[in-house]
RNA sequence: CGGGACGUGGCUCAGUCUGGUAGAGCACAGCGUUCGGGACGCUGGGGUCGGAGGUUCAAAUCCUCUCGUCCCGACCA
């Protein structure tokens, strides 16, 4: 098998335009690829340790096997579908003006002592010693090593911009791995880093990946979405997620119809209708409530609707005990809330947490009187003669105002914004969804260069630290989510882009000397055209060639079979939909041709 | 780390409760029939029942410890 060739400098590649300084790769995994002379050991059966779709198709096409928890083997097939996205993932960086180099995965733990995150990191960071006790670490991400050359490296702004990117493999001790290659120990990532003489010019480093990701996903054939993104511990600025639309996807994106926003829930503002109630205050009540605690009860005994009354959530950040105020049907986003205090943990308090701090037993807590730190979703201070708790056990206030009956000096948005919110941009509706990251880029600013000291020296001769920005594509992970959301009952079925093959040949007839030949001719003809093609030449029964050309996902097969013989026909079938039309061997291959680039880009 | 499930030929699983000759289907090898949607018949090879210790005349089965895997949660981005 040959690793990448270089074949050819921009220009000669379809698509390309750029300087000269651009290498364009092609990639053939084989010389040939004949089923009898590759592995592809394809299941009938779906081993026991696999639940996720994508999993356990690429177990039964043979794609990957496992050695141990979260970590996996990529067998032939498997690699060639990861070089498909390497490949393009490839040629957009390189065309954005990103240079491919490649750290060590082994990196010393001084580095990482030095950026602070050798302590912070968490154990997730696998570290050992080696035999002279130095202690180590494996790579979970790359950006103490670049910033280590980027120090002794650039040292002037004549030097700047400079993007390097790498395509290697990343370990990172997960808690529990799972879903296969979708949340793996190892994995394969492309990393990229953003060296900048000022933030302004960091911002336009940032647009350029921005592009460059959208190119790279559009030219993948995936329905995907660039979402706002929490920008999470790393800090400041912004943050991009690119997420990959599946129903199994982990994370829940709000996508409006009418524009082009999109965000990851975590950090989806809400933006308020209308600027607050009208209603006339009416007088506070204090009514006794009877063992109503929850929402739902306290509701039905008011009679009132949960849109009218506002709950009390206490929470522990850091060992401290807050309180938040939201309405009764909302939803609190945690993350908002985490953000918002700086809290590196929060979690809900239990109810003799609660008490303790409070006095009160959950279920009656409320705003007036209460004794700490209190908070309040900015849509509470909208409403009017809404109910809460008493702070007493067994009694509700009912009636009640911000602002007359109580104050709240720390108002934010801290609820989760539902469908039935209108868009923060546009004001239109909104759809949930699910999605799988599969790319996150990030304006990191310049808190590694100057934890590390990665200085250069601007015009004027003025030492300033380097203006970085990372960005991080799983390339293995992207298989994983193309096949989530490509797939049916029967198999894998790949975005023409990414197939490691566009086309299946099956030779029905290994003992009839006439269709073997046509077999083999289509395939040596299409194969001098210049298109991926498998030729499936095993002496195995019809049914078997079937089955495994929907397993593994050929966009297009062709099969010669007894209709050849009969008519001197062949059968081409598109696996998305079905459709099967016939064809002479003479115009096949601009049949193909024309069917490919239909399917091209299409879902 | 908490909760749950599991570990028996390459794969899927039965057998474990109630201790007594290790099984089936698929896969693999040979022969024959078959050949456009995972064929059939016959023959054959392959298992320290995850590992260690214990109880017993006797352990896949009961007990203890241990290793590993998967699912849910917490965690991470």
């Amino acid at each position: 098998m040959r690793e990448g060739t270089v074949i050819s400098e921009a220009g000669a590649s379809a698509g390309a335009g750029c300087g000269l300084s651009q290498f364009f790769y092609t990639f053939r995994y084989r010389e040939e690829m004949r089923y009898s002379q590759t592995l592809i050991p394809t299941l009938k059966e779906v081993p026991a340790e696999a639940e996720v779709i994508s999993h356990r198709l690429m177990l039964r096409a043979g794609f990957i096997r496992k050695l141990s928890s979260g970590i996996y083997s990529y067998l032939p097939y498997g690699l060639a579908a990861i070089r498909r996205v390497e490949t393009i993932v490839r040629e957009e960086m390189n065309r954005a003006g990103a240079q491919e180099m490649m750290m060590p995965m082994v990196q010393p733990a001084d580095l990482w002592k030095e950026s602070g995150r050798y302590e912070k990191y968490g154990p997730e960071l696998l570290r050992f010693t080696d035999r002279h006790e130095r202690e180590s670490c494996l790579g979970p991400t790359h950006e103490e090593v670049i910033t280590d050359i980027a120090r002794k490296e650039i040292h002037s702004y004549r030097d700047l911009p400079i993007n390097l990117y790498q395509i290697q493999t990343k370990f990172r001790d997960e808690i529990r791995p799972r879903f296969g290659l979708m949340r793996g120990r190892e994995f394969i990532m492309k990393d990229a880093y953003s060296f900048d003489v000022s933030d302004e010019m960091a911002e336009t480093s940032y647009k350029k990946m921005y592009d460059a990701y959208n190119a790279i996903f559009q030219r993948c054939g995936l329905d995907f979405r660039c979402v706002e993104a929490d920008s999470g511990t790393i800090g400041g600025s912004f943050s991009h997620e690119f997420m990959v639309l599946a129903e199994t996807g982990e994370d829940t994106i709000a996508v409006c119809d009418e524009c082009k926003w999109a965000a990851n829930l975590e950090k989806a503002v809400v933006r308020l209708a209308g600027s607050g109630s009208r209603e006339e205050t009416l007088a506070l009540v204090k009514v006794e409530t009877p063992g109503k605690r929850k929402v739902a009860q306290v509701c039905d005994f008011l009679k009132i609707t949960p849109d009218r009354l506002v709950k009390t959530l206490v929470y522990i950040a850091d060992g401290e005990a807050v309180a938040l105020l939201i309405r009764g049907d909302r939803e609190v986003e945690e993350i908002k809330l985490k953000n918002y205090l700086g809290a590196t943990d929060l979690r809900l308090a239990d109810d003799k947490e609660v008490f303790d701090a409070t006095g009160v037993p959950t279920g009656y807590l409320g705003p007036l009187g209460i004794s700490i730190r209190l908070l309040a979703d900015q849509e509470v201070m909208h409403l009017a003669n809404f109910s809460v708790g008493a702070n007493e056990k067994n009694y509700h206030l009912l009636n009640v105002n911000g602002g007359r009956d109580f104050r709240v000096s720390e108002v934010a948005d801290f609820r989760r914004l539902c469908e039935s919110d209108p868009c923060p941009s546009c004001g239109g509706s909104l759809r949930l969804v699910q999605g799988i990251e599969v790319g996150h880029i990030f304006k990191l600013g310049s808190a590694y260069s100057e934890s590390m000291n990665a200085f250069f020296q601007d015009s004027e001769g003025n030492g300033k630290p380097l203006v970085m920005g990372c960005y991080g594509i799983g390339v293995s992970r992207v298989v994983a989510a193309a096949i989530e959301q490509n797939h049916d009952e029967n198999g894998i079925i790949f975005p023409v882009p990414l197939a490691p093959c566009q086309v299946t040949v099956l030779n029905l007839g290994l003992k009839d000397t006439d269709i073997s030949a046509a077999a083999e001719m289509i395939y040596a003809k299409l194969s001098a055209a210049g298109i991926d093609v498998f030729l499936d030449d095993r002496d195995e029964r019809p049914g078997v060639k079937f089955k495994d050309a929907d397993l593994l996902g050929f966009p297009l097969r062709v099969t010669v079979g007894k209709r050849f013989q009969e008519n001197g026909m062949v059968e081409i079938r598109r696996r998305r939909d079905g459709k099967a039309e016939e064809s002479t061997v003479d115009g096949l291959v601009d049949l193909i041709r024309r069917r490919l680039a239909e399917l091209t880009g299409q879902r």
